[in-house]
DNA sequence: CTGTTAGCGCCTTCAA
DNA sequence: TTGAAGGCGCTAACAG
């Protein structure tokens, strides 16, 4: 690779005088500069971001630290990448995964902090890592994608109660009044926006378990909960639940001879790849992936910047969007 | 940050010492070895890697560059990223994508040739990267994840024709002798293992085309589709198509009285999220996401290593695995 | 076993 | 408008 010295080697002129030229940045006489980029172009050089980012104290790259590797992963990353391009920053990106035992967050804390990176976007709920985090922003910016605010982190959250309770009450509105909220995995935000709507709404609370099981098993679960539920003397007219869970209440309704969403609604959440392959087509939540990347970007840059330098943490929900599809 | 000097200062020891008390190369006595751990540990010291690598005049970070952002590359992503670290190596990620019209490959080239990665790993198909590629892997070690091989250029790929061969074969060893061919987007692949299969079998060649649409249309399409499979006269008793489409056929077959896999089997193709959630869950072939990327990162550090420095371009077909459940 | 010297590629300060 | 000198944090080559 060509440096800074081949190109002033080529042209005559000092390292200095052409690195101006390449910046723009001083004075630098027209056809001087002419004569720089030209050589540049010749030579196909591109300076060193690591030699810049070394005199400069300063790093140009951030750091993406996921929690696991959800599908739904990749669109935040790539907000995240986007923004940080626009800010003239390079993205690197690490994974903590059970199924790679030597990922974990601890064992990846040495490899991110040596690559000294301007801040840290960190993807995660467990309590372990929002410990460590609480240390790590003491030394580097650091901003949470989280399920919940963390007082004392800047974080984003998908505002998981809102969208429920809008849901809610859009199905209140399409004139259902027996409304049950099909509790899955991590549903506890979800739970207390379902719990507000139908207080506020005056209708009763119909709350039902699945018991956590893998995602594996989800499905068929949701097929025995869908045929319990239309046994129900007095059943429900809609129920809300993941989009997993979904999909198996969709096939037990199927089976069980009741016809979704004329009989009874379903909303899902999420809105996976599968919610719009699902027979009927799912109406879900969805969730704000590319803003809460985006989101997430900006105020690690806030940070970055010096805009936000020492202000106190913040936590930023973003809303969650109604998905109509067909199933209600 | 604490730095090497500030190391050197603390324990009173030469800066060069302590470099070779850290890195546990050279000659040290116990005790001081002992003395800058301990230091190290107390200034909390982490070796800075621009430095590191701007010395030793060789970079330790790789950058995966991807074209657009499907969900199942979050997997490759993982796998890439863990043999990496093994390899001692951090990972940067680009995304070229149509979102992002900044993003398009030329734009990303700048950023990426300036962090001066010790190798790359392309993921795409269009052949206007891989003849940009084709020039850059002359200037640096190039890895690519095609649709197909590429004779001039180290690529691994998914045996797209191989995987749906081996679907046919099993569908015939099911007993199913009218096995249709349902055409979607990029099929190119798998309609040769196709042909190549019933061609072998001595069984008729059934290729029904999809139109191509986006994919929130594919599922209606293949509602219709299915329609008119069960209205033939000598109807299909299998079918094979990509995920997506299978979606809407089993939703087409269902509306149509045709039961699955009774009627006809079915099998998908990707095994995306989705596969597992249909009525009734999806017999597929699924991507090697992971073995994928593993792959693609073992020939990358071949090369980066010198091990296969100049040998031959090299392409790597990697097999897919079909995941049974209950469509066939 | 330890310290000194030099320099990776670049930019900032200062002087010309 | 240009050039020379110095140093970011680190390590390799060489003395001691």
């Amino acid at each position: 690779m060509a440096t800074l010295k081949d190109i002033a080697r080529a042209t005559g002129l000092s390292m200095n005088t052409v690195s101006r030229a390449i910046r723009g940045s001083g004075y630098v006489s027209r056809q001087t500069a002419e004569l720089v980029l030209k050589t540049v172009r010749e030579l196909d050089y591109h300076p060193n971001r690591a030699a810049q980012d070394l005199r400069r104290r300063k790093s140009t790259q951030i750091t993406v630290v996921a929690e696991s590797y959800d599908y739904l992963h990749i669109e935040k990353l790539a907000a995240i990448k986007e923004y940080a391009a626009e800010c003239g920053y390079t993205m690197g990106v690490h994974f903590t995964s059970e199924d790679y035992p030597q990922s974990t967050f601890n064992a990846l804390l040495p490899d991110i902090l040596e690559q000294n990176p301007a801040g840290l976007i960190i993807i995660a709920s467990s309590g372990f890592i929002i410990g460590k985090v609480r240390e790590l922003c003491r030394k580097i910016p650091c901003v949470m994608i989280t399920f919940n605010g963390v007082p004392d982190i800047d974080c984003v959250y998908i505002d998981r109660a809102g969208g429920v309770y809008d849901a809610i009450r859009y199905l209140y509105g399409k004139g259902r009044r027996r409304i049950v909220f099909c509790e899955t995995f991590r549903a506890r935000n979800r739970k207390l926006g379902y719990q507000r709507a139908v207080r506020e709404l005056g209708i009763p609370e119909l709350i039902v378990s699945g018991t956590m099981k893998p995602l594996s098993e989800i499905r068929r679960e949701g097929e025995q909960i869908a045929k319990i539920l239309a046994s129900w003397d007095n059943p429900p007219d809609a129920v809300q639940t993941s989009d997993y869970m979904a999909s198996g209440l969709l096939a037990g309704f199927a089976a069980a001879g009741v016809e979704v969403p004329r009989d009874v609604s379903v909303i899902g959440f999420d809105d996976r790849e599968l919610a719009g392959m699902l027979n009927p087509p799912l109406t879900t939540l969805a969730q704000p992936s590319a803003e809460v990347g985006k989101v997430s970007a900006q105020m690690l840059f806030e940070r970055i910047g010096g805009v936000r330098k020492d202000g106190p943490p913040e936590n930023i929900p973003v809303p969650m969007r109604l998905v109509v599809r067909n199933s209600a």
